[in-house]
DNA sequence: CTAATTGCAAAAGTTTTGCAGGACT
DNA sequence: AGTCCTGCAAAACTTTTGCAATTAG
């Protein structure tokens, strides 16, 4: 299993079968899910869990920083549960599949302070876009 | 003005009227609108243009190279016409403004071929995210 | 016990679609 | 003339909301 549900369990985060549910379907490394897909999946354990509570707990886990929100460009966001390990994510162009890549070494994407137009920058996100080889 | 209406009639877009009010109201540097905000702006030279004429121009558009989608996050994706001058983009995590930032020297965003997992990687896209000076 | 969470069902926001009529080249 | 584009209105999707009933701590 993963870690998870023990990180969320240790900050105090109200534990409901239906939020236990969320972070196991959630849980696992090359996880990028929609809200729809983590509802369809957490349906199969818990067949009455509504929409509405999969979206309540997913904002959740977003603002406590346990699960990174990634936006494909295509339909619905999806939910990266790997936030505790710094990555970037390929996504394909066509079905919007995503996969996690790592830092290979020589990344430099800081931003000058004279380039950040009194913004506070708190986040600096890569991503690589093109076609998945099944949609190539 | 921007040379984008040229360059579109030099590539053989069918030109009418409608398109040619959305170019113009996308037309310029900073210009990150909305779906909604373009068919705001384009009613007023053109009062009976429909939504569904606004989103069939802007997705041409991105099909043609000449208009960039960005995803804030946010709600709807924005618009931006600045497609010829490589750069990235600050958004604000709380109201969804994008502010263009340009390439900083030594920007080393590559991935290697051992780390593509068989995708075609066409584009490198770095965003920064954080509070913009008027929700910090 | 008390405050937080859930489910439902309806609404809101964004984007797409089908098709008849109209416009561009 | 022929093909592509437009407008309308309805539908499809994704996400949010209000509120009464339920549940965790």
């Amino acid at each position: 299993m993963s870690d998870l549900l023990e990180r969320l369990r240790g900050r105090g985060w109200r534990m409901t079968s239906q939020r236990r549910v969320v972070a196991e379907v959630l849980a696992g490394d090359h996880v990028h899910l929609t809200a729809d897909e983590v509802h369809a999946l957490a349906v199969q354990r818990l067949p009455e869990i509504s929409r509405a509570t999969v979206y309540n707990a997913l904002g959740e886990l977003v603002l406590l920083g346990e699960v990174i929100e990634v936006s494909t460009d295509g339909r619905a966001k999806r939910y990266d549960p790997n936030a505790h390990h710094p990555h970037q994510h390929l996504v394909c162009s066509q079905c919007g599949t995503v996969r996690d890549v790592h830092p290979t070494g020589n990344l430099l994407a800081d931003l000058p302070a004279e380039e950040r137009f009194g913004f506070t920058v708190s986040q600096v996100e890569i991503t690589y876009r093109g076609l998945c080889p099944t949609c190539a």
